[in-house]
DNA sequence: GGCGCTGATCGAACCGGTTCGACGCGCAAT
DNA sequence: ATTGCGCGTCGAACCGGTTCGATCAGCGCC
C-alpha cells in the first residue's frame, strides 16, 4: 500500500506538505496541491487510519452496543446507523450485550481500548456503579431506546408512556376493564415508562388495577409465553393483554393459541413495537410502532456531530422523543359477555 | 491511558522488555516478568491496538459484510460471529451491502483500509471483474451463505439443492404437480442452487415443469407479493408454491390472504429459511431451516484460525455444507380437486 | 541596501507499540 | 587464563501519519 512518503517522492515535496495538502485547512499553493493530488491518484494513496488514529488518539470507528442484535428492531436500527456512518466515512463496530449490564460495560471497555470515536448505546443497567461508569465516559455518547437518567448525554427514543397509554385507552374504549400487562425487564427505562403509561391511563379512566394482572416479563418470548399461560388459566382471567414489546406479544399469542383461545374473540391483545411481517400474522396485532429509521438517523447524526465538534464548543445534552404511531389490527374486540 | 513506557519506568526495565513480557514468546526471566505484570496491573496498562496495528499492518477487527442486516437470518448470524470474535479478543465491524455487488466492493475497500484481520463475506456478485477483485484479496476470507465459485477461500453454507429438493418432494407426495417456484435474485449462488433442487426433483418425479410457473424474485417480500399475485390470478394457477426464502414466503402468503385464498386449502406453500416467530403465523409454514448458529460458529472459527496462522503454513480452502432440516407446518395439503 | 513581513515549504519530534542486532554477564570448555 | 556460548536485557529503528517551529524566497518600504 502506498504511503505518504511515496506520494511525497513522486510529487517532489516533503511528507509534511503532503499531509498539509490532505488536511484541507493546510495552506499549500494551488500548484503544489494539484501536483500532490495527481501523485496520490497515480500511486493509489489512501491515508492509513491506524496511523492517523495513533496520532490523534481516536479512530474513525463508532461503536454500537445493543441488547440483542438478532431482534429486528435493533437490526433495523443498526442498518440505519451504519448507512449514515458510512456516508460520513465512518464504520460501525457492533456488539451484543445480551441485555446484561456487566457485559455491556466490558464491551464499552473494549471499544474504549479501540479508541472508537463515539458510542451509540442502548443501556441496560441502573445500579449506582454502573451509572458512574457510564458517566465517566470521556467520549461522544448517544443513548437510544433506553436511557440512564442522571447521565448527561444525548438521548433518542420514543414516548413510551404515550405508547402504552394509547393502547390501554384503545382497549378501554372497547369496554375492557380487566386488562393485564406483561411488563418488560425490571429496572429498564422503557419498562417503567410503559408500565407508567398503562397504570396512569387505567387510573385516569377510573379503573382500579388488579396488581396480580401485572406480570413481570423480560422482553423475551419464552417468559411472556409462561406469563400469558398463567394469566389465561386463571378463573378470573383478563379480557385483554398489553404486551410491553413485540416478541412478548408473539409469545403471548402463542400461549393463547395453544390453550385453544381465539384472539380477539376470547381475549384482546396489543403490543408495543412493530412485529416484522406482522401483516401475515393472524390476527394482525394492534400495536404502536416506533419510527426506527428516524431513531437511527437522529442518533447517528448527533453522534457524528459530537465527533466533529470534539474539543470545540461543547454541545449541551439533547433529547429527542419520537411520537409512536398506532396501527390498528384485528386483535381487539369487545370483551365477551360470558 | 497508561502506555508501555509508564510500565517500563515503574518496573525499572526498558520498554522492549515490557513488550517482550507481553508477547508471551518473549524470553524474560520469571522475576522480571512478575515485576512487569505487577506494574501493568497498578497503572492499568492495556496495549494500544492502534499502535499494534500500525506496526503489524493489521488490526484486531474483523469485517462482516452481508446483504441485509435487518433480515433476522443475518442478525442471528452476526450475533453468533460477534460472540465468537469477542471470545477471541476481536471485534466485528459490520456493514450492509444492500445486496449490491458494487457497494459490497466499496465496503471491502474500506475494510481493507482499516486493516481488518479478516472478512466474513456473504458475496453478491458474479461478474468477471467482481470475481477478480475478490480473488485479489490478500487477507483471510470466509464466505457464508452465498459463494463465488472459482475463489479459493473457505465456504460455509447449507445444502441448498437438498433444501429445495426436500420441500419439492414433500409437496409432490401430497399430490401436487403444478408447483410454482418463486426464485431468489438472479445471479446469486443460493438462487441457482435452490432452483436446481426444485427442477431436479420435479424431473426425478417425472413431472414436466411449466416454465411460466418459475418466477424471478429477489429475496424481498414486495417482489414476491407481486409474483404471487400474478401466479394466483392465472386461470391455470399452481396448487403449490415453493418460495426461495422466508421473506418471500411471507410476501406470498400475504398475497394469498389478500386475494381471499386460504392456505393450505386453496394453495400449499413452503419456504426455505426460518421465519422468525413462525410458530404464531397462521398457518405454520412448512419449511427447511438452516443451522444458523452452527453456520456462524464455523465461519468465525475458521476465520480466526486463518488469522492466527497468518503467514504460517497455508491452510487449504475448506468448505462445510450444513444439512438443512425440514420443519413440517400446516401450510401443505392435497390439491383441491375442483 | 537593509529591514520586516507574509506565505509556502520543510525537518524533526511524536503517537505507542514491535523487533532486530548488540551487549554484558556468568558459566563451562579448552 | 582465555575463549565461546546462551540467556536476559537494552537501544534504536521502524510502522505512517500529524503538527510545530524553523527556514526561505519574494516583496514592499524606509
Amino acid at each position: 500500500m502506498a504511503t505518504i512518503r511515496d506520494v511525497a517522492k513522486m510529487a517532489g515535496v516533503s511528507i509534511s506538505t503532503v499531509s498539509l495538502a490532505f488536511s484541507a485547512k493546510g495552506r499549500v499553493s494551488p500548484d503544489t496541491h494539484q501536483r500532490i493530488w495527481a501523485a496520490a491518484q497515480t500511486v493509489g494513496y489512501v491515508p492509513n487510519p491506524l496511523a492517523q488514529g495513533l496520532k490523534s488518539g481516536r479512530s474513525r470507528l463508532i461503536g454500537m452496543v445493543v441488547g440483542d442484535i438478532s431482534n429486528p428492531f435493533f437490526g433495523r436500527l443498526l442498518k440505519g446507523v451504519e448507512r449514515t456512518a458510512l456516508a460520513h466515512n465512518h464504520m460501525v463496530i457492533v456488539s451484543d450485550s445480551d441485555a446484561d449490564a456487566k457485559q455491556e460495560l466490558a464491551i464499552i471497555d473494549q471499544l474504549t481500548e479501540q479508541r472508537v470515536a463515539g458510542i451509540i448505546l442502548s443501556p441496560h443497567g441502573n445500579a449506582p456503579d454502573y451509572v458512574e461508569r457510564i458517566k465517566g465516559l470521556k467520549m461522544p455518547l448517544v443513548m437510544v431506546d433506553h436511557r440512564v437518567p442522571s447521565v448527561e448525554a444525548d438521548f433518542v427514543g420514543s414516548d413510551n408512556v404515550l405508547a402504552s397509554a394509547m393502547l390501554t385507552e384503545h382497549m378501554i374504549r372497547y369496554g375492557h376493564r380487566r386488562i393485564a400487562h406483561i411488563a418488560g425487564r425490571a429496572g429498564l427505562y422503557t419498562t417503567s415508562q410503559r408500565l407508567k403509561g398503562f397504570l396512569e391511563t387505567m387510573q385516569g379512566a377510573g379503573i382500579e388495577v388488579d396488581q396480580s394482572l401485572v406480570a413481570d416479563g423480560d422482553y423475551r418470548g419464552e417468559r411472556a409465553y409462561a406469563e400469558a399461560m398463567r394469566l389465561m388459566t386463571r378463573a378470573d382471567r383478563p379480557t385483554a393483554i398489553l404486551a410491553a414489546n413485540n416478541v412478548m406479544a408473539l409469545g403471548a399469542l402463542q400461549a393463547i393459541n395453544d390453550l385453544g383461545f381465539i384472539c380477539p374473540t376470547d381475549i384482546s391483545l396489543t403490543s408495543i413495537d412493530d412485529v416484522p411481517w406482522g401483516n401475515v400474522i393472524q390476527p394482525r396485532i394492534t400495536m404502536v410502532v416506533q419510527q426506527v429509521d428516524e431513531l437511527a438517523r437522529i442518533a447517528s447524526e448527533w453522534l457524528l456531530e459530537r465527533i466533529r465538534a470534539r474539543g470545540g464548543d461543547a454541545i449541551p445534552p439533547r433529547e429527542h422523543i419520537l411520537m409512536p404511531q398506532l396501527v390498528v389490527g384485528q386483535s381487539c374486540a369487545a370483551p365477551s359477555t360470558q
